[in-house]
DNA sequence: CGAGTTTGACCCGCGC
DNA sequence: GCGCGGGTCAAACTCG
């Protein structure tokens, strides 16, 4: 890795990233992103996470500022919202995130998922336990190894977090975003060459997982799956202590600055202050109000 | 020596 | 039922 990249945040990346999400089978680019190629959210969101919800649920962050956008329904923007958790995981309001390092990489929150109920692993294990000494009884080997595993048992539905994914730009694969992970497995991916690396945070009790994989679409591209929020905040939050009460979803800070650049340059992105370096905080009071707006139209 | 990574094995859900 | 692919576990290993 030479991390040579020269080019500022945004030079002339913004369009590339774009045309990944584009693509459709038709062809064709009506808007910048409203043609979101299913076969790219595919390698973003696992068949199985897609059976959870409907297929549009992983939409464009940007396809949010079109009012008369036809599927708004499933996705929230940073302000998580799953229905279990209404208040969406914290105080509904939070974006907070510590720095990220920005200076190879831009970022794209590709979509989100409502996986319905939620329950963490931990609750999963301590239900399980529950049900083993309900259960009693004798144990052969295979059974004393199941009944060690804290696996859910057979027939019980795998439930998911929440999640939200990021493509970013970046030479670097995992990306630094202030918290501390762990990684707990990496499995080649079919079809690229790329493998999938799965990650959880290091803090205890805090049940946020991550995965990271490279388009291998265009192999510059990270794309960062987060699931579940944060139970704390970051060791390196340098924002999250007096913006917010509450801990952070978990996502990095980039998609602060992609929420307001597209909050600016909703359709087209032609403008050429995309050219521009990123500022170098973002403005929580307007990211707000995107994100409100964003949670209203698609709540309906 | 503790924390993090690697990697083969295992489990599960799904499609055929 | 079987095979496949995604996700996870956990022992072995590496590193600071």
């Amino acid at each position: 890795m030479s991390g040579e990249r020269t080019e500022p945040y945004l030079h002339g990346h913004y369009d590339d990233l774009f045309s990944i999400f584009s693509q459709k089978p038709g062809g064709g680019r009506a808007d910048g992103l409203q043609g979101f190629d299913h076969q790219m959210a595919s390698h973003v969101l696992s068949p199985s996470d897609r059976l959870h919800g409907s297929p549009m649920d992983y939409l464009l962050l940007a396809r949010g500022f079109d009012a008369s956008s036809s599927q708004p329904d499933d996705l929230v923007v940073g302000s998580r919202r799953s229905k279990t958790d209404p208040a969406g995981g914290s105080d509904g309001k939070t974006l907070v995130t510590p720095n990220f390092s920005t200076s190879s990489s831009s970022t794209e929150l590709v979509g989100e998922e409502d996986s319905g109920p939620c329950k963490t692993d931990q609750r999963k294990q301590e239900e399980e336990e529950e049900e083993k000494q309900a259960e009693g009884g004798e144990e052969g080997p295979d059974e004393f190894k199941k009944a060690n595993n804290p696996r859910r048992k057979k027939g019980e539905k795998r439930e998911r977090e929440p999640r939200f994914a990021f493509m970013t730009r970046s030479e670097v694969d995992h990306l630094e975003d202030g918290y501390r992970w762990r990684k707990y497995g990496q499995k080649a991916v079919k079809n690229s060459a790329y493998p999938r690396s799965y990650y959880r945070c290091t803090a205890q009790s805090c049940d946020v997982k991550k995965r990271v994989e490279r388009s291998h679409q265009d192999p510059t591209v990270v794309i960062t799956t987060y699931e579940g929020h944060h139970t704390h905040h970051s060791p390196g939050n340098v924002w999250g202590s007096t913006y917010s009460s509450s801990p952070s979803p978990a996502m990095p800070t980039n998609l602060h600055h992609d929420l307001l650049l597209q909050q600016e340059f909703p359709a087209g992105y032609t403008n050429p202050n995309m050219h521009l370096p990123r500022p170098p905080t973002p403005d929580y009071g307007l990211l707000q109000d995107i994100v409100t707006s964003f949670d209203h139209s698609s709540q309906r």
